[in-house]
RNA sequence: GGCGUGGUGGCAGAGUGGUCUAAUGCGCGGGAUUGCAAAUCCUGUUACCGUCGGUUCGAAUCCGACCCACGCCUCCA
């Protein structure tokens, strides 16, 4: 079985291999650094983990380029409120998104390239675009894609004729001096209210147009052409439509041959919004005692081509299912006699039937289109038959369980016993006599007052286990 | 208005012509265990698949209409 992904492109499923027979080109569309990333902006790029993921443990080999955009209105906005240098403020907003992608257990990107460490990458596209007559100034100073110059446009998204049908356009038109109301900025000249933050151009001072830097960035380190592109849904129109006109038309070459997208994730049934105050960050999160693990479960256990209903309640639930896999892959590899390889090990080879024993289903589900949801239940069926006959597991078994795992990029719980404070040590040291007294009131009382102290005490033949309540 | 996605049990969520009275997880019921719990184990939990029609020997799965929800339509993953 191959891998296949729905492509946005070309409306069918396509398989997912390299091109050039080596290395697979993965571009992904990354944060813009004014903020926390929400768990909206998590959904996309831990499906994109996922998909990376499932590549290389099914034996191809990925590059993988994230960007970071550090220069746009918004990071240029706050930061001025702030006080604060761009450099400064968006380098803050990068380590915190940094911190949540290790926290959620991301790869690294092959390569994590920011818009402002490629400002002459960018000039140099849109000379390019000058010289063939498809880019213009505009009276302001900005420099604009004229999508008229590229018949090819919404070719990705089915827009047409976008001008007669919005709106907007009919109010409101030139306050740029656009030819056209449809076309996008490449170069937006600088205005009093961006203080220092502007860049030299042949155009004069102003900073690149934000579509463009995926171009740029993505030409530089996939070359013209290459394989998959990613992002959230919303991105399909314009920023991937005006990506692929502004790169086509200016390297004569076909961009990205594949392009996947992640549908939004609702909460509560609804959209995400500050107004509704349901626009979780991981930090909100993990204030209400989730732990980055079960988050992540969560953002996967939907289809990523369907809208995921994210819910506090559905996040507990994903907890108890962390503990089974543990304790599943402890009963496995016990049994197996099995020590899990590291992901890096896993993916220097491929995947074939029969390798990968009664786990192979929820691999294959994985294969076909990601799906997630489908691999979860083939998963648990067969957890269900290795619990009831341990006996039963098998080497391949063993290396199933960790390739799906990996895939899914579960970091399991660990089931040894935390750090005990001595207090708590002592108090249920105490219980312990008291039980073993069969003074149950003053048992129950000592249990309740590690209950209140955050950790839940269970019985077990001669002792007993703390864990902190979670 | 244009383009698009989806409506499956208490919740989440697979399933795209027959083995579907529909996977899986959570929840819930019963039992074992426990001083009582928790955890764990066993066991049970019969959704007719938005509505109405149609195609077919046969549809949750195909077609049509309608209802509802959601997304994109200039910088929001």
């Amino acid at each position: 079985m191959k891998f296949e992904i729905y492509d946005t492109l070309s409306r069918r499923l396509q398989p997912v291999e390299p091109a050039n027979g080596k290395e697979l080109g993965f571009y992904c569309c990354g944060p813009t650094v004014y903020s926390s990333a929400h768990i909206g902006n998590f959904r996309t790029f831990v499906v994109q983990d996922v998909f990376r993921r499932v590549a290389e443990l099914s034996g191809v080999r990925v590059k993988h380029v994230r960007n970071i955009t550090n220069v746009d209105d918004k990071t240029i906005r706050v930061s001025m409120e702030q006080g604060k240098s761009l450099g400064e403020f968006t380098s803050f907003w990068t380590e915190k998104f940094h911190r949540d992608c290790e926290a959620l257990n991301l790869l690294i990107p092959t390569v994590e390239p920011g818009a402002v460490e490629h400002i002459a990458e960018q000039i140099s596209m849109i000379e390019t675009l000058m010289e063939k007559g498809i880019a213009y100034q505009a009276k302001d100073g900005s420099v604009f894609f004229r999508i008229e110059a590229f018949p090819e446009y919404g070719r990705l998204s089915g827009v047409k004729d976008r001008e007669l049908t919005t709106e907007t356009t009919a109010q409101a038109d030139d306050e740029y001096g656009r030819d056209s109301m449809a076309d996008f900025a490449l170069w937006k000249a600088g205005k009093p209210e961006d203080g220092d933050n502007v860049w030299e151009s042949p155009w004069g001072p102003g900073r690149p147009g934000w579509h463009l830097e995926c171009s740029a960035m993505s030409i530089k380190y996939l070359g013209p052409s290459f394989d998959v592109h990613s992002g959230g849904i919303d991105l399909a129109f314009p920023h991937h439509e005006n990506e692929i006109a502004q790169s086509e038309a200016c390297t004569g070459q076909s961009f990205s041959r594949l392009w996947f997208h992640v549908v939004h994730l609702m909460v509560d049934g609804k959209k995400m919004s500050k107004s509704l105050g349901n626009m979780y960050t991981l930090a909100d999160l993990q204030e209400k005692g989730f732990h980055p693990e079960e988050v992540r479960y969560g953002l996967i256990a939907g289809h990523y081509r369907k809208h995921l209903n994210f819910t506090l309640g559905a996040l507990e639930a994903h907890r108890s299912n962390l503990q089974r896999l543990a304790r599943l892959s402890d009963l496995v590899n016990a049994r197996a006699n099995f020590t899990p390889p590291s992901y890096r090990e896993l993916t220097k080879s491929s995947r074939e039937e029969g390798e990968l024993g009664r786990f192979y289903p929820a691999f294959v589900a994985l294969l076909d289109n990601l799906n997630v949801p489908k691999a979860l239940g083939e998963l648990f069926r067969v957890a269900g038959d290795i619990e009831k006959h341990p006996d039963t597991v098998t080497q391949e078994d063993a290396l199933g369980l960790a390739v799906v795992i990996e895939a899914l990029g579960i970091k399991l719980p660990t089931l040894e016993a935390a750090d005990i404070p001595e207090e708590i040590k002592a108090l249920a040291e105490t219980r312990l006599q008291a039980r073993a007294d069969k003074n149950w009131a003053e048992s129950d009382r000592l249990r309740d007052e590690l209950t209140q102290r955050g950790w839940a005490i269970k019985d077990v033949a001669g002792g007993y286990e703390v864990e902190p309540l979670s």
